[in-house]
DNA sequence: TAAGATATGAAAGTAATACTATTATTTTTG
DNA sequence: CAAAAATAATAGTATTACTTTCATATCTTA
Protein backbone atom coordinates (compact mmCIF):
# COMPACT_ATOMS: atom_id res chain seq x y z
CA UNK A 1 0.00 0.00 0.00
CA UNK A 2 1.29 3.26 -0.86
CA UNK A 3 0.66 6.08 1.77
CA UNK A 4 -0.09 10.07 0.28
CA UNK A 5 1.76 11.34 3.20
CA UNK A 6 5.76 10.69 3.23
CA UNK A 7 6.33 10.27 6.27
CA UNK A 8 3.59 8.44 8.80
CA UNK A 9 4.51 7.25 12.14
CA UNK A 10 2.11 4.74 13.42
CA UNK A 11 1.28 6.04 17.26
CA UNK A 12 2.07 3.59 20.11
CA UNK A 13 1.04 3.95 23.80
CA UNK A 14 4.41 5.19 24.78
CA UNK A 15 4.15 3.56 28.50
CA UNK A 16 4.97 -0.05 26.41
CA UNK A 17 8.40 1.52 25.74
CA UNK A 18 11.12 2.94 28.04
CA UNK A 19 12.78 5.02 25.10
CA UNK A 20 11.26 5.07 21.62
CA UNK A 21 12.63 2.46 19.70
CA UNK A 22 12.13 4.57 16.70
CA UNK A 23 14.10 7.47 18.17
CA UNK A 24 17.37 5.36 17.19
CA UNK A 25 18.93 3.38 15.18
CA UNK A 26 19.50 0.43 18.08
CA UNK A 27 15.90 0.75 18.86
CA UNK A 28 14.78 0.10 14.94
CA UNK A 29 16.99 -2.79 15.37
CA UNK A 30 15.41 -4.30 18.41
CA UNK A 31 11.89 -4.16 16.59
CA UNK A 32 13.51 -5.39 13.17
CA UNK A 33 14.93 -8.45 14.68
CA UNK A 34 12.03 -9.02 17.46
CA UNK A 35 9.95 -9.32 15.04
CA UNK A 36 12.58 -11.94 12.72
CA UNK A 37 13.17 -13.86 15.71
CA UNK A 38 9.54 -13.92 17.79
CA UNK A 39 8.19 -15.37 14.43
CA UNK A 40 11.08 -17.86 13.83
CA UNK A 41 11.02 -19.10 17.52
CA UNK A 42 7.81 -18.40 18.87
CA UNK A 43 7.49 -15.88 21.88
CA UNK A 44 8.18 -18.07 24.17
CA UNK A 45 11.63 -19.15 23.49
CA UNK A 46 12.49 -15.57 22.38
CA UNK A 47 14.93 -13.90 25.38
CA UNK A 48 16.39 -10.40 25.22
CA UNK A 49 19.82 -12.00 25.51
CA UNK A 50 19.28 -14.23 22.01
CA UNK A 51 18.15 -11.10 20.40
CA UNK A 52 21.16 -8.82 21.57
CA UNK A 53 23.66 -11.88 20.32
CA UNK A 54 21.51 -11.96 17.08
CA UNK A 55 22.10 -7.71 16.80
CA UNK A 56 25.63 -7.46 18.52
CA UNK A 57 24.37 -5.98 20.96
CA UNK A 58 23.93 -6.07 24.58
CA UNK A 59 21.11 -7.38 26.79
CA UNK A 60 21.89 -4.44 29.10
CA UNK A 61 20.85 -2.04 26.04
CA UNK A 62 17.96 -3.62 25.08
CA UNK A 63 16.26 -3.09 28.21
CA UNK A 64 17.18 0.47 27.98
CA UNK A 65 13.77 0.66 25.53
CA UNK A 66 11.35 -1.96 26.58
CA UNK A 67 11.14 -3.37 30.22
CA UNK A 68 10.49 -6.92 29.39
CA UNK A 69 9.02 -8.84 26.29
CA UNK A 70 5.99 -8.79 27.54
CA UNK A 71 6.31 -5.12 27.07
CA UNK A 72 7.89 -5.35 23.97
CA UNK A 73 5.17 -7.97 22.46
CA UNK A 74 2.39 -5.10 23.41
CA UNK A 75 4.63 -2.73 21.60
CA UNK A 76 4.55 -5.16 18.68
CA UNK A 77 0.78 -5.47 19.06
CA UNK A 78 0.10 -1.94 19.55
CA UNK A 79 1.97 -0.86 16.39
CA UNK A 80 0.30 -3.41 13.98
CA UNK A 81 -3.32 -2.66 15.15
CA UNK A 82 -2.70 0.55 14.56
CA UNK A 83 -1.04 -0.04 11.23
CA UNK A 84 -3.66 -2.01 10.29
CA UNK A 85 -6.23 0.95 11.63
CA UNK A 86 -4.68 3.42 9.32
CA UNK A 87 -5.49 1.06 6.13
CA UNK A 88 -8.64 0.63 7.30
CA UNK A 89 -9.87 3.96 7.86
CA UNK A 90 -8.32 5.06 4.56
CA UNK A 91 -9.95 2.23 2.42
CA UNK A 92 -13.24 3.28 3.91
CA UNK A 93 -13.17 6.96 4.72
CA UNK A 94 -14.14 7.84 1.48
CA UNK A 95 -17.18 5.57 1.24
CA UNK A 96 -20.62 6.60 1.80
CA UNK A 97 -22.59 4.15 1.44
CA UNK A 98 -22.83 2.34 4.53
CA UNK A 99 -23.50 -1.51 3.43
CA UNK A 100 -20.16 -0.92 1.05
CA UNK A 101 -18.06 0.38 3.76
CA UNK A 102 -18.67 -2.61 6.02
CA UNK A 103 -17.78 -4.80 3.10
CA UNK A 104 -14.81 -2.48 2.41
CA UNK A 105 -13.96 -2.51 6.64
CA UNK A 106 -14.46 -6.33 6.36
CA UNK A 107 -12.31 -6.78 3.67
CA UNK A 108 -9.21 -4.63 5.29
CA UNK A 109 -9.51 -6.80 8.43
CA UNK A 110 -9.75 -10.41 6.61
CA UNK A 111 -7.28 -10.34 4.02
CA UNK A 112 -3.84 -11.35 3.51
CA UNK A 113 -1.03 -9.21 4.81
CA UNK A 114 1.22 -7.51 2.10
CA UNK A 115 4.55 -6.20 2.40
CA UNK A 116 4.24 -2.02 3.32
CA UNK A 117 7.40 0.01 2.34
CA UNK A 118 6.21 2.87 4.39
CA UNK A 119 8.15 1.16 7.39
CA UNK A 120 11.44 -0.49 6.29
CA UNK A 121 12.33 -1.88 10.18
CA UNK A 122 8.86 -3.75 10.13
CA UNK A 123 8.27 -6.46 8.22
CA UNK A 124 4.22 -6.43 8.27
CA UNK A 125 3.59 -10.16 6.75
CA UNK A 126 5.73 -11.77 9.58
CA UNK A 127 4.32 -9.36 12.02
CA UNK A 128 0.87 -10.35 10.92
CA UNK A 129 2.18 -13.62 11.45
CA UNK A 130 3.25 -13.27 14.99
CA UNK A 131 -0.42 -11.49 15.46
CA UNK A 132 -2.07 -14.74 14.14
CA UNK A 133 0.08 -17.13 16.37
CA UNK A 134 0.86 -14.81 19.77
CA UNK A 135 -1.54 -12.05 20.13
CA UNK A 136 -4.06 -13.55 22.95
CA UNK A 137 -0.67 -14.50 24.82
CA UNK A 138 -0.60 -10.16 25.30
CA UNK A 139 -4.26 -10.71 27.23
CA UNK A 140 -4.40 -13.79 28.55
CA UNK A 141 -2.75 -12.65 31.40
CA UNK A 142 -3.48 -11.94 35.40
CA UNK A 143 -2.32 -8.31 34.48
CA UNK A 144 -5.11 -7.79 31.60
CA UNK A 145 -7.35 -5.88 33.64
CA UNK A 146 -4.58 -3.17 34.95
CA UNK A 147 -3.14 -3.03 31.74
CA UNK A 148 -6.04 -2.23 30.15
CA UNK A 149 -7.06 0.80 32.62
CA UNK A 150 -3.78 1.65 31.40
CA UNK A 151 -4.58 2.10 27.70
CA UNK A 152 -2.33 -1.13 26.23
CA UNK A 153 -5.31 -1.92 24.79
CA UNK A 154 -6.66 1.36 23.00
CA UNK A 155 -6.38 0.76 19.61
CA UNK A 156 -7.33 -2.81 19.53
CA UNK A 157 -10.50 -1.61 21.15
CA UNK A 158 -10.89 1.56 18.64
CA UNK A 159 -10.44 -0.78 15.47
CA UNK A 160 -13.68 -2.86 17.58
CA UNK A 161 -15.70 0.14 17.83
CA UNK A 162 -15.22 1.01 14.57
CA UNK A 163 -16.28 -2.47 13.09
CA UNK A 164 -19.39 -1.95 15.56
CA UNK A 165 -20.67 1.30 14.17
CA UNK A 166 -20.35 -0.06 10.77
CA UNK A 167 -22.90 -2.51 11.23
CA UNK A 168 -25.02 -0.49 13.58
CA UNK A 169 -24.76 1.89 10.31
CA UNK A 170 -26.10 -0.51 8.31
CA UNK A 171 -28.53 -2.61 10.73
CA UNK A 172 -29.35 0.14 13.69
CA UNK A 173 -31.72 -2.88 15.33
CA UNK A 174 -29.53 -5.53 15.20
CA UNK A 175 -28.89 -6.62 18.80
CA UNK A 176 -25.11 -8.21 18.85
CA UNK A 177 -23.22 -5.30 16.96
CA UNK A 178 -20.29 -5.25 19.60
CA UNK A 179 -20.14 -9.39 19.33
CA UNK A 180 -20.49 -9.66 16.11
CA UNK A 181 -17.72 -6.92 15.79
CA UNK A 182 -15.11 -8.87 17.93
CA UNK A 183 -16.13 -12.06 16.33
CA UNK A 184 -15.04 -10.34 13.07
CA UNK A 185 -11.45 -9.28 14.76
CA UNK A 186 -10.79 -12.22 16.95
CA UNK A 187 -11.91 -14.69 14.79
CA UNK A 188 -10.24 -13.35 11.77
CA UNK A 189 -6.77 -14.76 13.12
CA UNK A 190 -8.30 -17.59 14.30
CA UNK A 191 -9.31 -18.87 11.19
CA UNK A 192 -5.70 -17.97 9.81
CA UNK A 193 -4.09 -20.04 12.54
CA UNK A 194 -6.69 -22.99 11.63
CA UNK A 195 -5.54 -22.96 8.18
CA UNK A 196 -1.90 -23.52 8.99
CA UNK A 197 -2.42 -25.91 11.85
CA UNK A 198 -5.83 -27.03 11.64
CA UNK A 199 -7.11 -26.99 8.16
CA UNK A 200 -9.76 -29.67 8.93
CA UNK A 201 -11.53 -27.04 11.43
CA UNK A 202 -11.98 -24.61 8.91
CA UNK A 203 -13.42 -24.28 5.28
CA UNK A 204 -10.59 -21.11 4.24
CA UNK A 205 -7.68 -21.97 3.02
CA UNK A 206 -7.00 -22.34 -1.53
CA UNK A 207 -10.62 -22.49 -2.44
CA UNK A 208 -12.16 -20.19 0.48
CA UNK A 209 -11.05 -17.21 1.92
CA UNK A 210 -11.58 -15.73 5.07
CA UNK A 211 -13.09 -12.54 4.17
CA UNK A 212 -15.38 -14.38 1.83
CA UNK A 213 -16.27 -16.60 5.06
CA UNK A 214 -16.97 -13.20 7.03
CA UNK A 215 -18.55 -10.83 4.58
CA UNK A 216 -21.27 -13.86 4.18
CA UNK A 217 -21.69 -14.48 8.39
CA UNK A 218 -21.73 -10.55 8.89
CA UNK A 219 -24.59 -9.65 6.24
CA UNK A 220 -26.53 -12.93 7.06
CA UNK A 221 -26.40 -11.94 10.45
CA UNK A 222 -27.65 -7.95 9.87
CA UNK A 223 -29.59 -7.93 7.25
CA UNK A 224 -33.52 -8.98 8.32
CA UNK B 1 -25.95 -32.79 35.40
CA UNK B 2 -26.85 -36.30 36.60
CA UNK B 3 -25.18 -39.39 34.97
CA UNK B 4 -27.39 -42.31 34.39
CA UNK B 5 -24.12 -44.27 34.58
CA UNK B 6 -22.69 -44.35 38.31
CA UNK B 7 -18.71 -44.41 37.41
CA UNK B 8 -17.52 -42.43 34.17
CA UNK B 9 -14.64 -42.02 33.12
CA UNK B 10 -13.42 -39.31 30.87
CA UNK B 11 -10.78 -40.47 28.82
CA UNK B 12 -7.85 -38.35 27.67
CA UNK B 13 -4.93 -39.24 25.91
CA UNK B 14 -2.55 -41.17 28.05
CA UNK B 15 0.70 -39.49 26.30
CA UNK B 16 -0.70 -36.23 28.63
CA UNK B 17 0.77 -37.79 31.68
CA UNK B 18 3.24 -40.30 32.54
CA UNK B 19 0.73 -42.15 35.22
CA UNK B 20 -2.30 -41.66 34.89
CA UNK B 21 -3.36 -39.17 37.84
CA UNK B 22 -6.91 -40.53 38.33
CA UNK B 23 -5.45 -44.30 39.56
CA UNK B 24 -3.99 -42.37 42.99
CA UNK B 25 -4.69 -40.07 45.72
CA UNK B 26 -2.08 -38.12 44.66
CA UNK B 27 -2.87 -38.00 41.27
CA UNK B 28 -6.05 -36.78 41.86
CA UNK B 29 -5.15 -33.97 44.41
CA UNK B 30 -2.68 -32.90 41.96
CA UNK B 31 -4.90 -32.39 39.53
CA UNK B 32 -7.87 -31.39 42.01
CA UNK B 33 -5.12 -28.50 43.11
CA UNK B 34 -4.02 -27.95 39.87
CA UNK B 35 -6.99 -26.48 38.84
CA UNK B 36 -7.71 -24.38 42.12
CA UNK B 37 -3.68 -22.94 41.67
CA UNK B 38 -3.87 -22.34 38.05
CA UNK B 39 -7.38 -20.16 38.61
CA UNK B 40 -5.55 -18.21 41.69
CA UNK B 41 -2.35 -17.44 39.69
CA UNK B 42 -3.12 -17.90 36.42
CA UNK B 43 -1.15 -20.84 34.41
CA UNK B 44 2.57 -18.69 33.77
CA UNK B 45 2.70 -18.20 37.53
CA UNK B 46 1.99 -21.70 38.69
CA UNK B 47 4.90 -23.96 38.60
CA UNK B 48 5.20 -27.71 40.55
CA UNK B 49 6.76 -26.18 43.02
CA UNK B 50 4.18 -24.20 44.20
CA UNK B 51 1.90 -26.85 43.81
CA UNK B 52 3.97 -29.28 46.19
CA UNK B 53 4.24 -27.22 48.66
CA UNK B 54 0.46 -26.41 48.71
CA UNK B 55 -0.43 -30.56 48.87
CA UNK B 56 2.21 -31.26 51.11
CA UNK B 57 4.27 -33.04 48.50
CA UNK B 58 7.47 -32.68 46.63
CA UNK B 59 8.20 -31.40 43.42
CA UNK B 60 9.79 -34.20 42.42
CA UNK B 61 6.64 -36.67 43.35
CA UNK B 62 4.35 -34.38 40.67
CA UNK B 63 6.59 -34.58 38.00
CA UNK B 64 5.95 -38.38 38.29
CA UNK B 65 2.74 -37.48 37.44
CA UNK B 66 3.12 -35.22 34.48
CA UNK B 67 6.22 -34.63 32.33
CA UNK B 68 5.74 -30.88 32.68
CA UNK B 69 3.31 -27.75 32.77
CA UNK B 70 2.31 -27.61 29.65
CA UNK B 71 1.41 -31.14 29.34
CA UNK B 72 -0.77 -30.83 32.54
CA UNK B 73 -2.30 -28.29 30.74
CA UNK B 74 -3.09 -30.61 27.65
CA UNK B 75 -4.51 -33.11 30.39
CA UNK B 76 -6.82 -30.44 32.30
CA UNK B 77 -8.00 -28.90 28.84
CA UNK B 78 -8.70 -32.76 27.28
CA UNK B 79 -10.25 -33.65 30.29
CA UNK B 80 -12.88 -30.84 30.19
CA UNK B 81 -13.67 -30.61 26.46
CA UNK B 82 -14.12 -34.71 26.64
CA UNK B 83 -16.33 -33.63 29.90
CA UNK B 84 -18.31 -31.64 27.77
CA UNK B 85 -18.85 -33.47 24.73
CA UNK B 86 -20.14 -36.10 26.72
CA UNK B 87 -22.64 -33.58 28.16
CA UNK B 88 -22.78 -32.21 24.56
CA UNK B 89 -23.88 -36.15 23.00
CA UNK B 90 -25.91 -36.77 25.84
CA UNK B 91 -28.10 -33.47 25.45
CA UNK B 92 -28.27 -33.82 21.69
CA UNK B 93 -28.37 -37.89 20.90
CA UNK B 94 -32.12 -38.17 20.99
CA UNK B 95 -33.54 -35.11 19.00
CA UNK B 96 -34.01 -36.17 15.59
CA UNK B 97 -35.28 -32.72 13.83
CA UNK B 98 -32.14 -31.51 12.71
CA UNK B 99 -32.52 -27.56 13.94
CA UNK B 100 -33.72 -28.62 16.98
CA UNK B 101 -30.57 -30.57 17.94
CA UNK B 102 -27.92 -27.71 16.66
CA UNK B 103 -30.16 -25.33 18.29
CA UNK B 104 -29.62 -27.34 21.79
CA UNK B 105 -25.76 -28.04 20.82
CA UNK B 106 -25.06 -24.12 20.51
CA UNK B 107 -26.72 -24.45 23.74
CA UNK B 108 -24.98 -26.59 25.70
CA UNK B 109 -21.78 -24.92 24.31
CA UNK B 110 -22.26 -21.73 25.29
CA UNK B 111 -24.11 -21.84 28.54
CA UNK B 112 -22.84 -21.20 31.77
CA UNK B 113 -21.39 -24.11 33.33
CA UNK B 114 -21.84 -25.82 36.35
CA UNK B 115 -20.93 -27.88 39.36
CA UNK B 116 -20.68 -32.03 38.11
CA UNK B 117 -21.28 -33.66 41.40
CA UNK B 118 -19.99 -36.61 39.39
CA UNK B 119 -16.11 -35.93 39.34
CA UNK B 120 -15.94 -34.98 42.84
CA UNK B 121 -11.68 -33.69 42.51
CA UNK B 122 -12.70 -31.28 39.26
CA UNK B 123 -13.97 -28.33 40.15
CA UNK B 124 -15.62 -27.69 36.24
CA UNK B 125 -16.94 -24.10 37.05
CA UNK B 126 -12.91 -23.07 38.07
CA UNK B 127 -11.82 -25.52 34.83
CA UNK B 128 -14.18 -23.62 32.51
CA UNK B 129 -12.66 -20.57 34.15
CA UNK B 130 -9.30 -21.78 33.04
CA UNK B 131 -9.96 -23.02 29.72
CA UNK B 132 -11.51 -19.21 29.13
CA UNK B 133 -8.22 -17.64 30.14
CA UNK B 134 -5.90 -20.34 29.48
CA UNK B 135 -6.60 -23.10 26.58
CA UNK B 136 -5.09 -20.85 23.46
CA UNK B 137 -2.27 -21.09 25.20
CA UNK B 138 -2.00 -24.97 24.89
CA UNK B 139 -1.99 -24.52 21.23
CA UNK B 140 -0.22 -21.04 20.72
CA UNK B 141 3.00 -23.00 20.68
CA UNK B 142 6.31 -23.98 18.65
CA UNK B 143 5.47 -27.82 18.92
CA UNK B 144 1.67 -27.41 17.84
CA UNK B 145 1.77 -29.45 14.86
CA UNK B 146 3.67 -32.54 16.66
CA UNK B 147 0.93 -32.45 18.97
CA UNK B 148 -1.68 -32.09 16.41
CA UNK B 149 -0.10 -35.42 15.35
CA UNK B 150 0.39 -36.95 18.44
CA UNK B 151 -3.32 -36.25 19.10
CA UNK B 152 -3.67 -34.09 21.97
CA UNK B 153 -5.92 -32.02 20.45
CA UNK B 154 -8.48 -34.80 19.38
CA UNK B 155 -11.70 -34.44 21.35
CA UNK B 156 -11.61 -30.96 20.74
CA UNK B 157 -11.04 -31.11 16.90
CA UNK B 158 -14.06 -33.72 17.31
CA UNK B 159 -16.35 -31.54 18.80
CA UNK B 160 -15.75 -28.98 16.18
CA UNK B 161 -16.63 -31.91 13.78
CA UNK B 162 -19.38 -32.22 15.14
CA UNK B 163 -20.54 -29.29 15.23
CA UNK B 164 -19.68 -29.01 11.39
CA UNK B 165 -21.87 -32.31 10.95
CA UNK B 166 -24.76 -31.00 12.67
CA UNK B 167 -24.23 -27.65 10.40
CA UNK B 168 -24.46 -29.71 7.53
CA UNK B 169 -27.45 -31.71 8.44
CA UNK B 170 -29.47 -28.87 8.40
CA UNK B 171 -28.22 -26.73 5.48
CA UNK B 172 -26.11 -28.88 3.29
CA UNK B 173 -25.38 -26.16 0.77
CA UNK B 174 -23.81 -23.76 3.60
CA UNK B 175 -20.72 -23.25 2.09
CA UNK B 176 -18.48 -22.57 5.64
CA UNK B 177 -19.35 -25.41 7.59
CA UNK B 178 -16.17 -25.81 9.37
CA UNK B 179 -15.85 -22.81 9.88
CA UNK B 180 -19.00 -21.68 11.12
CA UNK B 181 -18.39 -24.72 13.57
CA UNK B 182 -14.80 -23.41 14.91
CA UNK B 183 -16.25 -19.98 15.28
CA UNK B 184 -18.39 -21.21 17.76
CA UNK B 185 -16.62 -23.13 19.87
CA UNK B 186 -13.48 -20.40 19.65
CA UNK B 187 -15.83 -17.61 20.24
CA UNK B 188 -17.67 -18.79 22.87
CA UNK B 189 -14.97 -18.74 24.75
CA UNK B 190 -13.81 -15.73 23.84
CA UNK B 191 -17.01 -13.81 24.52
CA UNK B 192 -16.65 -14.70 27.77
CA UNK B 193 -13.53 -13.78 27.99
CA UNK B 194 -14.68 -9.85 26.86
CA UNK B 195 -17.27 -10.41 29.64
CA UNK B 196 -15.02 -10.54 32.36
CA UNK B 197 -12.27 -8.22 31.12
CA UNK B 198 -13.38 -6.37 28.19
CA UNK B 199 -17.06 -5.62 28.53
CA UNK B 200 -17.59 -2.50 25.82
CA UNK B 201 -16.41 -5.39 23.43
CA UNK B 202 -19.11 -7.57 23.47
CA UNK B 203 -23.23 -7.41 24.22
CA UNK B 204 -23.21 -10.39 26.16
CA UNK B 205 -23.67 -9.33 29.77
CA UNK B 206 -26.53 -9.41 32.00
CA UNK B 207 -29.29 -9.17 29.64
CA UNK B 208 -27.97 -10.77 27.09
CA UNK B 209 -26.16 -14.25 26.70
CA UNK B 210 -23.35 -16.03 24.41
CA UNK B 211 -26.40 -18.84 23.64
CA UNK B 212 -28.56 -15.89 22.15
CA UNK B 213 -26.18 -14.42 20.17
CA UNK B 214 -24.70 -17.42 18.64
CA UNK B 215 -28.14 -19.10 18.05
CA UNK B 216 -28.83 -15.84 15.87
CA UNK B 217 -25.39 -15.77 14.37
CA UNK B 218 -25.44 -19.80 13.64
CA UNK B 219 -29.14 -19.93 12.06
CA UNK B 220 -29.13 -16.59 10.17
CA UNK B 221 -26.04 -17.73 8.53
CA UNK B 222 -27.15 -21.33 7.35
CA UNK B 223 -30.67 -20.10 6.61
CA UNK B 224 -31.57 -19.43 3.13
C1' DT C 1 4.57 -62.50 58.06
C1' DA C 2 8.80 -61.54 55.61
C1' DA C 3 10.78 -60.07 51.14
C1' DG C 4 10.38 -57.59 47.35
C1' DA C 5 8.30 -54.18 44.63
C1' DT C 6 6.38 -49.79 44.13
C1' DA C 7 5.21 -45.07 45.50
C1' DT C 8 6.50 -41.06 47.61
C1' DG C 9 9.61 -37.76 49.92
C1' DA C 10 13.87 -35.12 50.82
C1' DA C 11 17.73 -32.92 49.29
C1' DA C 12 20.96 -31.39 46.19
C1' DG C 13 22.40 -30.07 41.66
C1' DT C 14 22.17 -27.87 36.82
C1' DA C 15 21.29 -24.84 33.08
C1' DA C 16 18.55 -21.24 31.64
C1' DT C 17 15.75 -17.16 32.40
C1' DA C 18 14.70 -12.61 33.61
C1' DC C 19 16.28 -9.45 35.24
C1' DT C 20 19.58 -5.47 38.11
C1' DA C 21 23.74 -3.04 39.12
C1' DT C 22 28.18 -1.26 38.29
C1' DT C 23 31.64 0.36 35.64
C1' DA C 24 33.91 1.15 31.22
C1' DT C 25 33.84 2.81 26.63
C1' DT C 26 32.05 5.02 22.66
C1' DT C 27 29.25 8.43 20.39
C1' DT C 28 26.83 12.64 20.10
C1' DT C 29 26.16 17.48 20.87
C1' DG C 30 26.75 22.16 22.30
C1' DC D 1 37.13 19.81 22.78
C1' DA D 2 34.45 18.76 27.04
C1' DA D 3 30.41 17.15 28.88
C1' DA D 4 26.57 14.44 28.45
C1' DA D 5 24.25 10.64 26.69
C1' DA D 6 24.12 6.11 24.82
C1' DT D 7 25.81 1.69 24.65
C1' DA D 8 28.73 -2.33 26.01
C1' DA D 9 30.91 -5.50 29.19
C1' DT D 10 30.78 -7.97 33.17
C1' DA D 11 29.07 -9.82 37.12
C1' DG D 12 25.52 -10.93 40.20
C1' DT D 13 20.67 -12.52 42.04
C1' DA D 14 16.44 -15.01 42.48
C1' DT D 15 13.57 -18.04 40.21
C1' DT D 16 12.29 -21.65 37.09
C1' DA D 17 12.16 -26.05 35.24
C1' DC D 18 13.72 -29.56 35.58
C1' DT D 19 17.03 -34.21 36.89
C1' DT D 20 19.35 -37.25 39.98
C1' DT D 21 20.15 -39.87 43.90
C1' DC D 22 18.97 -41.91 47.89
C1' DA D 23 15.91 -42.76 51.83
C1' DT D 24 11.62 -44.29 53.64
C1' DA D 25 6.95 -45.73 53.70
C1' DT D 26 3.41 -48.70 51.99
C1' DC D 27 1.42 -52.21 49.54
C1' DT D 28 1.55 -57.04 47.50
C1' DT D 29 1.90 -61.67 47.39
C1' DA D 30 4.30 -66.07 48.14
Amino acid sequence: MKHLLQTIKIEVNNKTFVKDPESSDLGKRIVEYSILMIHELGFDSFTFKKLGDKIGSNESSIYRYFENKHKLLLYLTSWYWGWLEYQFVFATNSISDPSEKLQKAIEVISKPVVLDASFSHINEVLLNDIIINEYSKSYLTKEVDNENKEGYFEIYKRMVMRIKEMITEVSPEYPFPASLASTVLEGTLHQYFLVQHFPSLTDCGDEVTPTEYFTDLVFKSIDK
